[in-house]
DNA sequence: GAGATAACCTATAAAAATAGTAGGAATTGG
DNA sequence: CCAATTCCTACTATTTTTATAGGTTATCTC
């Protein structure tokens, strides 16, 4: 139970994009600079966070990426599902667990592990970009 | 994000340990047999689970385990801080993560990430077994 | 158009964490 | 003594995660 640092990556590239842009695209090389992070990696991260629509890119020279959407609207939860696509796994259903799953589907536990992810899921959704940038 | 399966195992063990015995020590391979679980595995998360004390051993024939604790007072949490140590890991302050911290420490993300460590802390800490085994 | 800079793409390598196995020692009840 | 059990340590295998490498395509400036 950790999170992972694609996602810490993630929230510090996009904080520091939100921070740096003024309506102009940032290069990853130079968000990658400023937080000290990866730039070859990070380019990974922002190709997802563009597949779910989270930022929009500009080709060429003087192009990069800016934020699709409003701080306030782009939660924690919208990076992690992007950038880390199974963040909350629910087991039992889990195909490459098939050694030592509980036996008779759907077990007792499905309900707490779905109750479980569900509860990570609206907390992580509570938590939006503009809340993480005001605390920097 | 996700929930590890030494969590998953030892919650199923622990939920079995619980309902099947009837104040006697119930042994490992009894509890792997009914939940379909790697003994071996199982062995080593019990040693832990007895270290963080949420159940004592007696040795020799006709030992096993019980719960050292009422089903009500054992977390979800408890029982994940003993088998899978670093469950909820903060990072800026994780050594082997050298390369690309964030500078400065402490940084403006400290405060966000520790915020999260302790919302997960509380909410499994507010997950009990027997909230778990009423399910089954 | 040339050159620079950027996103975009795929493959691979390196490192770390996780899951699982093996073999035996010590302890205790019958 | 024998069988069942916890207990201990080491090792192996697998999977996941993190990171690197090398190149292609698009776009801006000159």
């Amino acid at each position: 139970m950790y999170i992972s640092t694609k996602t810490e990556y993630a929230v510090r590239a996009l904080a520091e994009l939100a921070l740096s842009s003024n309506n102009k695209p940032v290069s990853i090389t130079e968000i990658c600079e400023k937080q000290s992070l990866p730039r070859k990696y990070v380019e990974q991260l922002f190709r997802k966070l563009k597949q779910n629509g989270l930022v929009v890119s500009t080709h060429g020279a003087l192009g990069g990426y800016s934020l699709a959407e409003s701080v306030d609207s782009i939660s924690l939860r919208n990076i992690m599902d992007a950038v880390d696509e199974s963040y909350v796994k629910s087991f039992c259903n889990r195909e490459y667990r098939t050694l030592h799953h509980c036996k008779g589907l759907p077990c007792g536990f499905h309900e707490l592990w779905d109750e479980i992810k569900e509860h990570l899921n609206d907390y992580f959704e509570s938590i939006k970009l503009d809340q993480i940038i005001a605390r920097l």
